[in-house]
DNA sequence: AAACAGTGCAACCGCTCTGAC
DNA sequence: TGTCAGAGCGGTTGCACTGTT
């Protein structure tokens, strides 16, 4: 069917709203609710679209809006919940009193977005942009070969990949690759890290919320549109809470790493060695703050400890507390559907 | 001081969903 | 069950503002 529109756009205004016209409409909502907005303007005395005035009261005059600019709780929300519900900017919107999904919309793509990028991760997945670490490293692997590669190409920027696919070709063929990186120092990488690395693919009854990993992971794979069924529930798994019992729990776990990374780490020429090396050390201290998906709903999500440090107003103050913030752990009890 | 580039945000566009008939 | 209008939603645009050269 096609699509009807919304009004007659002739003689209608558009562009910004002016002062009157906030007043018309705020003070017809007022006594007769937002009701019919197709009838609304005629019935307001506004030369304005239904849906323009729509957006207008929903966006800006609402009364229980709220201004000004997002607070470090409210960003940790944000990023919290994007990375479980993704783009569902109304979701997001329904655990922020106040906020509007456009407004959460564009403070995510004018703010988080580009912080997240700067810190190495994709803001769209939540996961490592390997295709940022340094492809030499990735080459002197001991562990290299066709199949990892191939298993690489979902993280890695295509380009890259093929730029490798064709060295390892070279060095079939010739052996001359392979003598070049005999000849390199020792990768700080061990023996089968690589390979864990890759073969991020945790039973599911190893974790602590393995219902949660069954009951949920296949929505979740909505929200990762492009991300594969075997990393989505990668990035999940490792991002649950391993009991006592999960030391089977490799310590090189992508996401971990990832979220623990700093920024400055991916630009020197050993960032992935030195990715991996960071988070060995630091898996010990795999920790995982209070989640907002652990607090009740129409409240929002408390004070923890982290986000009593952060309150500084710098951009690397945030990233670093970003960096942080961007572990969490979902309870048993979630109710994912909830979200949608 | 002027020109240009970058940034942030309100508003719009058009597709999709939902419920009434 | 199919059609349609209304509403919701995510993506994009345009412009004002700010910073830099």
């Amino acid at each position: 069917m096609g699509r009807s529109p919304c009004c007659d756009k002739s003689g209608l205004k558009k562009g910004p709203w002016t002062p009157e016209e906030d007043m018309k409409l705020t003070q017809y909502i007022q006594i007769h609710g937002p009701g019919n907005w197709r009838t609304l303007p005629k019935n307001a005395g506004l030369e304005r679209c239904g849906k323009s005035c729509r957006l207008r009261w929903t966006n800006y005059l609402r009364p229980d809006i709220k201004r000004g600019r997002f607070s470090f709780e409210e960003e940790e929300t944000i990023i919290q919940l994007h990375s479980v519900l993704g783009n569902k900017w109304s979701a997001i919107a329904a655990r922020l009193p106040g906020r509007t999904d456009n407004e959460i919309k564009n403070y995510w793509n004018t703010h988080i977005r580009k912080r997240l990028l700067r810190m190495g991760i994709d803001p769209v997945t939540h996961a490592p942009r390997l295709d940022l670490l340094d492809l030499s490293s990735l080459l002197s692997s001991p562990q290299l070969n066709l199949s990892s590669l191939i298993r690489l190409q979902t993280f890695v920027n295509p380009d890259a990949l093929r730029l490798a696919m064709n060295l390892l070709s070279s060095q079939n063929e010739n052996q001359l690759f392979n003598s070049q990186l005999q000849n390199q120092q020792a990768p700080v990488i061990q023996p089968n890290q690589f390979d864990n690395i890759i073969n991020q693919q945790i039973p599911s009854n190893d974790l602590t919320t393995s219902s949660f990993h069954n009951q949920y992971s296949q929505s979740l794979q909505g929200n990762m549109g492009h991300f594969p069924v075997g990393s989505t529930n990668s990035i999940f798994q490792n991002n649950l809470k391993p009991t006592t019992s999960d030391q089977s729990l490799p310590s090189t776990d992508i996401p971990s790493f990832c979220y623990q990374m700093k920024s400055d780490s991916l630009s020197d020429n050993s960032s992935f060695d030195q990715a991996l090396n960071y988070s060995s050390s630091t898996t010990n201290n795999f920790s995982f703050d209070n989640s907002v998906l652990s607090t009740p709903l129409s409240s929002p999500p408390p004070l923890n400890s982290a986000s009593g440090l952060i309150n500084g107003s710098t951009e690397d103050e945030r990233d670093s507390f970003c960096s942080n913030l961007l572990r969490f752990e979902i309870p048993e009890g979630l109710d994912f559907e909830d979200f949608i």
